[in-house]
DNA sequence: AGGCAGGTTCTTA
DNA sequence: TAAGAACCTGCC
């Protein structure tokens, strides 16, 4: 790193960058031209690069890290252990994705910030996502400084987001239809009838359908908050491409409790395997 | 040019 | 309760 802080920290567990950043869970990490990910979480701004087998630099202190960054990154779980859980007798398939996609993890993000960014990445790709949810931290973020001189803009809070125009929420932030979603929950957030971060400690059953009840929030929209934004590591999100994976690789049926209490995991392998294949060559898998 | 994209709601049978 | 249409917008 340039300027600012220098730490290295060790990661002995599953651990790619770059898989993370692609995996579709999460929309404010960019890479820079120097090889090093600009991650923006929890009103932070973490640079982290990689440093040479298991060793990363960042640009914060040991204890920001351990603070902050570890419990982020889950690194007090082993995805090593859950990837070993897999039995290649059983599910080939599952193994075969989950050896490719070594090195996913699964965050511990902001459930506020979850339950807006996947509001708004209803029927749009990773770059529409990432342009909305960009205009609307420009729009009604915090704006701070990063170690490198550089400005950023913190999520905004419920309240800040209820109080953007329709006009802003269409204009600039591009969310069309959705619009009406983002002013309704931010509202609901900000007047208190309903608490995403209070919901924290309810059954998966419970907070599944609790987020169903939010207009905009459906069956795939719901599993991706339940997944990403409380951390349920059995939640399965069913999505396009999770579609083609069970038509196409588990048309018996795909066994859910053979796979517990990890399926969102494997969803996480399953559906990152074949989004890369699917890519390269015009989506072979398809029928 | 029409269809589709990492869905959901609203409308209609 | 279950299909089908409509919805923003950018891209092929």
């Amino acid at each position: 790193m340039e300027r600012g802080v220098n730490v290295t920290v060790f990661i002995s567990d599953d651990f790619d960058l770059a898989k993370i950043a692609e995996s579709g869970q999460c929309f404010r990490w960019n890479l820079q031209a120097d090889g090093s990910y600009r991650i923006i979480h929890a009103g932070q701004c973490l640079y982290i690069r990689k440093d040479g087998d298991g060793a990363y630099e960042v640009d914060c202190t040991d204890e920001t890290f351990d603070d902050i960054w570890r419990p982020y990154f889950d690194l007090d779980t082993s995805y090593a252990a859950i990837r070993g859980r897999i039995d290649a007798g059983e599910d080939m398939f599952l193994a075969k994705a989950a050896t490719a996609e070594q090195g996913i993890r699964i965050l511990l993000q902001d459930p506020w910030e979850m339950v807006i960014s996947f509001l708004i990445s209803q029927n749009r790709n990773i770059p529409m996502i990432r342009y909305s949810i960009e205009a609307l931290c420009d729009a009604a973020g915090e704006c701070r400084t990063d170690t490198r001189g550089h400005m950023y803009r913190t999520f905004p809070t419920a309240d800040a987001l209820s109080r953007l125009s329709e006009e802003t929420l269409k204009g600039p932030c591009r969310l069309g239809y959705r619009w009406r979603y983002i002013k309704a929950v931010s509202r609901q957030a900000a007047e208190g009838s309903v608490d995403f971060a209070g919901m924290a400690d309810q059954t998966d059953e419970a907070l599944h359908r609790a987020l169903l009840g939010i207009l905009g929030i459906g069956e795939k929209v719901a599993s991706c908050i339940l997944l990403f934004g409380y951390h349920r590591l059995d939640t399965f999100p069913v999505d396009v491409w999770m579609k083609r994976v069970l038509r196409n690789e588990y048309p018996g049926g795909y066994d859910r409790e053979l796979h517990r209490p990890y399926n969102g995991v494997y969803q996480q392998y399953m559906f990152a395997y074949y989004r890369n294949r699917g890519d390269k060559a015009g989506n072979p898998h398809d029928v």
